[in-house]
DNA sequence: AACTAGATGAGAACAGCGTTAACTTGAGAT
DNA sequence: ATCTCAAGTTAACGCTGTTCTCATCTAGTT
């Protein structure tokens, strides 16, 4: 034994080695890029050998993965805590919104793992793929709560749904550029960012007139 | 001199190998990934050594950058093409639109550079950030006509385009899906993904329902 | 025609990476 | 007290991005 740490006398078992690594991971994303994350590194950081990641995460891709499925469960827990105690469907709606712009805000590094289908291979995790629908199927409860009240226009609920996500993702992966490119901001494209950056609700007002009645 | 390959006598030099190597990476990433991707194995698929690739790109970002520049020049010409003899200001608009989704469907591995920051720093490359701009002026241009005919609702012209570039933007991407996850074809989400791909223009007339008056 | 400068290519080398295989440790169940 | 298995370690393989030094080709000047 190497006596590396100042840790309790014997420290050879890290105790949540598994959450201590997806921590640093997305500790590591917000900071720098998916690129430059090295599970060695992190290992390094974390004070545990270079292979001990490898006891809880089968390869680098399979540690994106599992931040993507953390990310899913925080979104959909956070998504049904949000719908609680909604007055209208139409109140549920935007708040469905807003909770999705604010978890790609607040959870970045993990919203886009959402999209790299370079990191993340959905096919090859099953958990991953149902935690993704648990949050699919919310947005698909809202929207048949509002067809409930004739709110839409007459078109099936994953028609819709594909209209609202579209509307959502592109607000929240052009927000994501607001920070990653300084070099806009005295453009029209840095104006036209800042609006969806600052007028959150108008944003989600004009989005919903795409599926509104 | 090592004799290589069957080239003709005195091939020295390769022509044109910043070319060939950005058709070649764009190859790599249609067919794998940009994780993937690697300099040296380029440079071998090519035949030429592991280290050519320098003199035409200062490092692998670099690449990215410059495989980006020319998918916004080539965007910026499609959208500046298709501009040409549309008939009314709505009818640019939605020209517009398609050309947009036709491009990150046929460019697929440019467009998906254009929003990664991860391997994209956009701040360090200006003729970048000039060939974006030029793309982004395209959509300005047609919001300012439009706005002549009062199309849009009242809103100055970025927050117009902020709008329609989010839906745009959120469209093309969750397109992209469809090629990437198999495993969700025959869920809701796979049939809400579907319906974006297979109903295009049903597609953008609901996005354009967000800014038409 | 010879010379030169600069662009383009090659080769060797370095540190770091993901991943695998074989070994060690320690905690909980029998 | 022993056994078992999950969790951690060490050593090693081949590959990577990048840099440094050197070779070669091209084009233009004298």
């Amino acid at each position: 034994m190497t006596e590396t740490s100042d840790d309790l006398p014997g420290s050879y078992h890290h105790g949540d080695l598994r959450l201590a690594i997806l921590k640093a991971a997305c500790d590591h994303l917000r900071r720098e890029n998916a690129e430059s994350l090295s599970l060695r590194a992190l290992a390094r950081g974390i004070g545990v050998s270079q292979t001990a990641p490898y006891r809880h995460f089968d390869s680098k891709n399979a540690l994106f993965a599992g931040i993507a499925t953390w990310g899913f469960q925080i979104l959909g827990g956070q998504m049904q805590a949000s719908l609680a105690d909604q007055p209208s469907p139409m109140e549920s709606f935007l708040t469905l919104g807003r909770c999705y712009l604010n978890f790609s805000r607040e959870h970045a590094e993990k919203y886009q793992l959402f999209f790299d289908s370079s990191l993340v291979e959905f096919g090859e995790y099953p958990r991953l793929q149902e935690a993704s629908g648990v949050c699919f199927d919310h947005l698909l409860d809202v929207i048949r709560l509002g067809q409930q009240d004739r709110l839409f226009v007459e078109r099936e609920e994953e028609e819709i749904a594909a209209i609202v996500w579209a509307g959502l993702h592109g607000t929240a992966s052009l927000l994501q550029l607001k920070h990653g490119r300084q070099g806009l901001i005295d453009r029209p494209v840095g104006k036209a960012i800042r609006f969806l950056a600052e007028e959150q609700d108008q944003t989600l007002n004009l989005l919903l007139r795409s599926v509104l009645k």
